[in-house]
DNA sequence: CGAGGTCTTGAAGACGATCAACAAACGTGG
DNA sequence: CCACGTTTGTTGATCGTCTTCAAGACCTCG
């Protein structure tokens, strides 16, 4: 089951032919390692990529060798469908963990602007719905200590995850170390040891290895002040 | 002259029929005085809004007080273009300074998207390069000292405000208070206040009431790390 | 079984926040 | 045009969060 599909029929009612569409112009899967560059900085992609299993993170390298990821990939997630119209990769893509990607060409997605206005519509609203996810990270790094960042973090990665059918009641798996989730919070790892801990030993989660549980789900959202809006879940005639 | 024609221009080529088509769906112009809110957090806008002239910032409002602006738009920016599919809103607009708006109805929005492809990828393109300004303040936000998060926004706003022909030289006019520049970059207002001071000290601006001056651009984007390439100024067919 | 990655802990220090007070600039109305 | 109140900018002092450095434990996988 494509995962593309379920997330986009979360927010509108997709019609056969826009399905056919999608399925038409989507490779065959493909299996790529854990830290393989997905795109690079710079590039001219050709085609954009879908995660179909996996994780996958978009991030800029500094001078001084810092790293920051400023989106985290799901399945169902488009990584880079904006470089159809910006061409060029203004940061990087790497798989976070394992991954099965897909791709679509440039020019399928030319032809879909062209013929499937509504689904060029829901195609542009993924991207709106990256944009916002950016904006509630920036409020996040921005105005909110670093516990509650953290705990914004699992609050959005449980609702996303949950979108495509990759939660168990409030578990979900997340293949990220604790420096690689200090490069999503712009914190050092030492820190995100501290709040990891911070966060279990006040029962709010639970962290083995890669499986995440979230004891208190209010709670959790209280300290995060997470609010799922931004996600703009609704499924509405878009 | 309409500066959403010029910004979109200087990305790809529009047509006559484009720029007829965008000049009939843009309502007459409105002044409206600082600190008004043009769109509140929660509603379900009916149009989008186009700066014609001055600057309007999106905002959160955390439990706290706590304010974070995750954007700052200038002449030619759609302020709330997603809300045409995201349909309702996750943040507030404001009105950074007196501004001059006009308005497009989301039905014509939807019409422009069965009718015209190539301007329908134009308008997606630019709510792309705001997401692509986000992840650059995430990088900026997470990883940069904040001094050269200063200097990075002045970088990008000079380049954006040149875009428009709103800069003189490296010379351009912000309305913003520090306590508003506070609100941009995630720190207080006494620590903007060091850091301007500090910029001015090394020579590398100058700032008097609203007018900023760039003395070193070199220097400055260098301490930024500033590449424009994000911003994704190339004319190219898209 | 070894090696590299990951997690954990402690100690010291830096960066930026907060608190507090005052100066300067601005706008508004008398 | 001046008086006044409000917003904005400036400075000092103290405090806390988060970073850096360092070292050791744990684990996982080839």
């Amino acid at each position: 089951m494509n995962p593309l599909i379920v997330k986009l029929e979360r927010r509108d009612r997709l019609s056969e032919e826009e399905k056919a569409a999608l399925d038409t112009i989507v490779s065959p899967l493909k299996r790529v390692r854990s830290g393989t560059d997905l795109v690079r900085e710079g590039e001219r992609p050709r085609e954009s990529i879908l995660v179909i299993e996996g994780f996958a993170g978009r991030y800029n390298t500094l001078h001084d060798g810092g790293r920051q990821i400023s989106a985290i990939h799901v399945a169902g997630d488009f990584v880079d469908l904006h470089s159809f119209l910006l061409h060029v990769m203004d940061h990087g893509v790497i798989a976070l963990g394992p991954c099965s990607i897909a791709t679509v060409s440039h020019d399928a997605l030319r032809s879909v602007t062209r013929e499937f206005p509504h689904l060029t519509r829901l195609l542009w609203l993924s991207t709106l719905i990256d944009a916002a996810i950016h904006r509630r990270w920036l409020v996040a790094m921005g105005r909110q200590p670093s516990a509650a960042q953290l705990a914004h973090l699992l609050c959005e990665l449980h609702v996303r995850l949950g979108v495509v059918g990759l939660t168990d009641q409030d578990t979900f798996e997340l293949p990220l170390s604790q420096s690689e989730i200090g490069d999503v919070l712009g914190l050092s790892l030492v820190h995100v040891n501290r709040i990891v801990q911070e966060l279990k030993r006040t029962g709010l989660i639970s962290w083995v290895g890669r499986k995440i549980a979230i004891r208190n789900v209010g709670k959790l959202r209280e300290l995060a002040e997470f609010n799922p809006m931004y996600l703009h879940l609704e499924t509405e005639s878009r």
